[in-house]
DNA sequence: CATCCACTGGAAGATATGGCGA
DNA sequence: TCGCCATATCTTCCAGTGGATG
């Protein structure tokens, strides 16, 4: 067996194309950052915080800028001992409604151990819960909630705490809400009356460019990356991946990360632009199968209906003979299967993760309809599917028919 | 040109699950 | 134990769509 063995070639400081790495500077967004620092002024006056709202793509730095300044906020703020400043940040992403955020900040600000559970409260019992941890806290808090759109519009919260203390539910706690988003619509489709609240001062992020993020690149890879194991052209082509899909430094930074540990892997010495190509693939790949993993049973079931037809070059295929197939397979497994509409739902789902392709069809003798086929790799699609309840003989079969029909 | 068809997607209500407090 | 609460998932109902049809 071959011996585990430490390679050196590329990386100097793999950590510094993190997620969790916070660089010294933050390039690019001087602009915002100026404009932030105004917003948070009022802190270290001593007034009440603003309520902020951050919005931008992912990975344009809008979390990366709003812990670099609370930090520094912080630390310049001992010089004024008047000032009391606590920073609660809590990420939303898994939480899709105000009771959760606010079970969430309530336990953040609880000891471990008295944490309460996420149901079986009334909603206004959790806020008022949150009020008195708000209250036992006081002082100037500021509340980061990162990813706030996933709580769509359930949005009660967000008009609860920027009017706590209007209402006299806190007294000695001065609090201020930064509201970060990655959607842009999730601030149109709030209550008018949360935006009057909330988005008093926005600050919009835009996406990075190729430049920015070449130089972006640039100054990581000089910490990053060992000399001479990486050139301009292929930096460049990195951020032009990454611009042209979502102007995500992220993207761009775990582009490069990737390629180099496949240029590793190959024993070479230089990440080259064949290896950035293919670590963009893998991540394309890995976005679809996380996708395929979190599904349902009865999403699993409509996705294998799809499978199953594509094996029979039955695709594209539309809603109503989609739903048959699903039929059989339900009744081979024992599931009671779904109405119609809900397979459509499914469908649709899937059709939103990038699963499956859509083709409108406004030819046919009947209105518009779709008609889906995969837009998956055969290959994995059924893969992902191993383990659907007690349907090992059909997925057996499906792949009969599919090496008989030579789809792949 | 009005009507029709088969489908899409929004909305409201039903059901099941898991948890609270009394 | 009971009544209440939040949530996910599903069902039922329905308006809207737009080429085909008579």
């Amino acid at each position: 067996m071959r011996r585990f063995e430490r390679k050196q070639n590329i990386f100097r400081n793999k950590d510094a194309l993190g997620e969790s790495y916070q660089p010294e500077q933050i390039e690019e967004r001087d602009e915002e950052i100026e404009e932030y620092m105004a917003v948070l002024q009022p802190v270290v006056d001593g007034w009440e915080p603003n309520n902020v709202f951050l919005y931008g793509n992912t990975g344009v730095g809008k979390t990366a800028v709003t812990d670099h300044l609370l930090a520094r906020l912080q630390e310049d703020i001992k010089d004024y001992d008047d000032v009391d400043l606590s920073v609660i940040s809590i990420n939303c992403k898994t939480l899709n409604s105000s009771y959760q955020v606010a079970v969430k900040l309530v336990n953040e600000l609880r000891p471990t151990g008295a944490e309460i559970s996420s149901t079986g409260y009334p909603q206004q019992t959790v806020f008022k819960k949150l009020y008195e941890e708000l209250e036992a806290l006081a002082g100037t808090i500021i509340i980061v909630l990162d990813e706030i759109d996933s709580i769509g519009d359930r949005d009660e919260l967000l008009y609860e705490l920027p009017r706590a203390r209007s209402n006299n539910y806190l007294d000695a706690a001065k609090v201020g809400v930064i509201g970060i988003s990655n959607d842009f619509k999730f601030r149109d489709q709030l209550d008018p009356r949360v935006q009057d609240a909330l988005c008093e001062r926005e600050l919009h992020f835009p996406p990075y460019d190729a430049p920015e993020l070449k130089n972006i690149l640039e100054s990581r890879a000089e910490i990053a990356i060992a000399d001479d194991s990486v050139n301009t052209a292929v930096l460049k082509y990195c951020a032009a991946l990454a611009a042209r899909d979502s102007g995500s430094a992220r993207q761009a930074l775990d582009l490069l990360r990737l390629a180099g540990e496949i240029a590793e892997n190959q024993d070479e010495n230089v990440i080259k632009e064949e290896h950035v190509a293919s670590a963009q693939t893998r991540f394309e790949q890995e976005r679809v199968e996380e996708g395929m993993r979190e599904l349902t049973t009865h999403g699993r079931l409509a996705l294998l209906a799809v499978v199953s037809k594509a094996a029979k070059k039955e695709t594209p295929s539309r809603t109503r003979e989609i739903y048959e197939e699903y039929i059989t397979l339900c009744k081979s497994s024992g599931t009671d299967p779904l109405a119609q509409r809900s397979v459509h739902n499914h469908l649709s789902d899937l059709r939103m993760l990038g699963i499956l392709a859509a083709n409108e069809n406004r030819s046919g003798s009947r209105g518009n309809y779709y008609s889906y086929q995969l837009d998956v790799p055969f290959t994995s699609a059924i893969d992902a599917m191993s383990d659907v309840l007690r349907l090992d003989n059909e997925i057996e079969l499906i792949r009969d028919i599919a090496s008989v029909n030579k789809v792949f």
